[in-house]
DNA sequence: TCTGGGGTCCTAGGACCC
DNA sequence: TCTGGGGTCCTAGGACCC
């Protein structure tokens, strides 16, 4: 039988809240995320700023020269994840198989449940109506038999949108996007695929499955599957964590010395305080280090035996820092990553769903 | 224009073991 | 003297997502 998944997106979410707990913003363009000073980019652009051609992930130099009189504000992560709370809540009063993918989104997987709760339109009206009425917000909603097509599907009319693609139709939904629209395909595969002639998914659908994995391989196999309109990934409302880290631009670069060192040493304390917080132990420190010339690159070491105490984390990561750096280097960023995780004696991993949200 | 921070997953080479 | 195959772990880098 046909699942019937559904993906719900909060629209331009971080830029909404700001609008809803400051009315002076609403109508007005609205970006979220860090001084264009300490080089921030835009985290979220309110539909106002996005006619400007503002759009995530842009520097936010580069936004405010776009739209001057847009209002910059600084991101507020803990009062997004109150919200996120309340609309994961909504959504688990309808099925405990409800998957956040970030604070703003999820899927839900409905299947047998819709013809209780009034058929698929129905369900998916009251959904939105809910999250309207307790947090202000709305959420564009996508449904289909599979994740890629409810996904998808939820894109194509925001704000506010509401797609449901029939069982049967999904090809044909598929066939005229873009294939930069399949999940999974960005900047890189969007390149490789149109050089390869292949401009939407349909033409993906139509190619033998040997093209496409003659570019990417086993993934190729994937897309291609995709394209088709087919995808059985179940929705899964449990992952393990994997890593926990921090890491930070500098608003200016910095020599290797004393002030890199400091950084370093803020950077244990906040992954090892999240570790702590977690209740978990890493095997694995990552040391991350971004060039002035923006030329990226990792270091790892590994131990026996898990640990989470800050002397130990803070020991490898400058280990590492001094194996790596040479005189002269000037750095814009450094992280800290832990991986290889295992349960600081609580029998199991915290699910980073876990109420919805990260554990931040 | 000048490029964040939180993540996940994959690939590829080398060490090491049987 | 030259030469295996499979499996696992570690490391480094990169694509991608929100």
């Amino acid at each position: 039988m046909a699942r019937t998944i559904i993906h719900a997106d909060l629209d331009a979410f971080y830029a909404s809240v700001e609008q809803l707990d400051r009315p002076e913003l609403r109508g007005r363009p609205v970006v979220v995320g860090g001084p264009p000073e300490s080089r921030g980019v835009v985290a979220a652009a309110s539909y106002e700023a996005r006619r400007f051609g503002i759009r995530s992930a842009m520097p936010m130099s580069r936004a405010l020269r776009l739209c001057p009189q847009a209002v910059r504000v600084s991101p507020r992560f803990g009062r997004y994840g109150e919200i996120s709370r309340q609309v994961m809540a909504i959504f688990r009063a309808v099925t405990p198989l409800v998957e956040p993918l970030s604070l703003d989104e999820a899927f839900l997987d409905v299947t047998g449940r819709v013809k209780r709760l009034g058929g698929v339109e129905a369900l998916a009206r009251r959904l939105k109506r809910q999250v309207r009425e307790r947090t202000g917000l709305t959420v564009s909603v996508g449904i289909g038999t599979n994740k890629t097509v409810a996904k998808i599907a939820s894109d194509r009319e925001k704000p506010d949108g509401l797609v449901i693609v029939r069982p049967g139709t999904e090809r044909d939904f598929l066939a005229p996007l873009p294939v930069r629209a399949l999940w999974g395909v960005g900047p890189k595969a969007e390149t490789a695929l149109n050089e390869a002639g292949f401009r939407t998914v349909g033409e993906i659908a139509e190619a033998a499955p040997q093209q496409v994995e003659a570019l990417f391989g086993e993934r190729g196999r994937q897309i291609w599957e995709m394209a088709q309109g087919r995808d059985d990934r179940p929705v899964e409302p449990e992952h393990e964590r994997k890593s926990v880290g921090a890491e930070t631009t500098f608003p200016r670069d910095l020599a290797a010395g004393p002030e890199l060192r400091q950084e370093l040493s803020r950077m244990a304390q906040e992954v090892c305080g999240r570790l702590a917080r977690q209740g978990i132990l890493a095997r694995t420190v990552v040391l991350k280090l971004r060039y002035a010339n923006f030329r990226t690159i990792t270091r790892q070491a590994s131990r026996p035996d898990p640990a989470g105490g800050l002397e130990e984390i803070r020991g490898m990561a400058a280990a590492l820092l001094d194996q790596t750096v040479a005189e002269g280097d000037r750095f814009r960023l450094l992280g800290i990553h832990c991986t290889n995780l295992s349960d600081g004696g609580s029998g199991q991993l915290p699910l980073w769903t876990e109420g919805g949200v990260d554990p931040r």
